[in-house]
DNA sequence: TGTACATCAGTGAACGCGCGTTCACTGATGTAC
DNA sequence: TGTACATCAGTGAACGCGCGTTCACTGATGTAC
């Protein structure tokens, strides 16, 4: 049953999304190999034939989901006005999750504790993942005239990490809910304490509430 | 070998002290019923005089991490001013795994995501010492005289918690000490843009770095 | 271009290890008389 | 107060299950001639 090397390249990146998408729902240790193969349309007899162990799937899993929620944000805010930019980031960062077509998830939230088992690869992806999210925010804040943008852009992340965390373990979806609601205002409060009121007066700037 | 009551009592208390701070530190699952108890002093075939499961432990082990953060909290800051006390309780809190002797650490950033696979008395536990910490930052924001006191509180605690949580992933301990530091210069900068001029040009107040 | 052989993606079963849980047993504690 | 028996904390070994990994095998693809 030797396949094609264009269909063998296929079968391994849809390994890669669909282990992707479980680890980051149900966790690294709940999601096993036959789990993510009969996901997958194989038996997991096939696993090792493009991979060396489950810890290099977590590895490159993590990375394609880091790079896809990138990619989702640059694109989506590409011809936005900065404050509608940063506001629609927030929601969509926030909403991950609860969304019935929800958007790219962020291992940082959606992993959180299980990465620190995680091998070295794991961690560097995180922290350049970190970091970008950051980079991404600040320079919004930049163009939003912000003084202290780095360091408003560090407790936004820190806000929205914090929030969806701590959302995926609540008791019901009402009480995950309030959190994500409660953080929106948060960020918001923290971005309008922080702006200059010249910036702030500007309309064509600060127009719109997140778009979906 | 039977034991006295009261040596039982203490045994089982012991049980739940060495599981709290093994959970704390390693994770969930990365903690088995045998270690616990060979840290205990103990063999794993006693274990279920003590317990009906790991899970009720897991339970237990939580419930009194949470309590005893409150009642640390509570009993460190009970003479302070207000702004001194919300120093000490960032301080402490972000540091909850750097020092020698480390302070009580705290379920919602130590276990994050592992929590959410956990059963429902220990998510209710989190929420409602979640919601504690809440409640304890607010009432020093009220007394600082902040406006949005509880939105602010709420803004706290989620770097907080986002903070801890992504210096464990951290590769190394700079880079986690980094994000530390942000992390509390994040939430100074917050409270500094909310508090009114009036409440912070009082010197008894506001007086004093974050006690050891 | 056609043929013969090597390669290797995928299958399904088995292996082996770790870990939560159970169990027969021991002997000190608690209790009934 | 003393004695005989039941209780039960703790031991050490074994059980059973899940899961990552390995393996013999199949048959289509790729390649050498």
């Amino acid at each position: 049953m030797r396949k094609s090397k264009a269909d063998t390249a296929e079968t391994r990146k849809r390994i890669v999304a669909v282990a992707s998408n479980m680890f980051l729902r149900r966790g690294l240790d709940a999601t096993g190999v036959a789990d993510i193969m009969q996901a997958s349309g194989l038996t997991q007899g096939g696993f090792y034939r493009h991979f060396e162990s489950k810890e290099q799937l977590i590895a490159e899993a993590n990375e394609a989901a880091f790079r896809e929620l990138h990619t989702m944000f640059e694109r989506v805010t590409a011809a936005m006005a900065p404050q509608a930019a940063l506001d629609l980031i927030v929601y969509r960062y926030l909403h991950q999750m609860q969304a019935e077509h929800p958007s790219r998830m962020c291992p940082l939230a959606a992993l959180s504790s299980e990465l620190r088992h995680a091998g070295p690869r794991v961690k560097v992806a995180a922290a350049e993942g970190y970091a970008s999210l950051v980079r991404l925010i600040a320079s919004l804040l930049q163009r939003l005239h912000v003084s202290e943008d780095a360091i408003l852009a560090e407790a936004i992340v820190l806000c929205l990490v914090g929030a969806v965390s701590l959302s995926r373990m609540a008791e019901d979806a009402e009480a995950a809910t309030a959190i994500l609601g409660k953080a929106q205002a948060s960020v918001t409060a923290m971005v309008r304490n922080a702006t200059p009121v010249a910036a702030t007066s500007v309309p064509s700037e600060c127009a719109g509430s997140p778009a979906r």
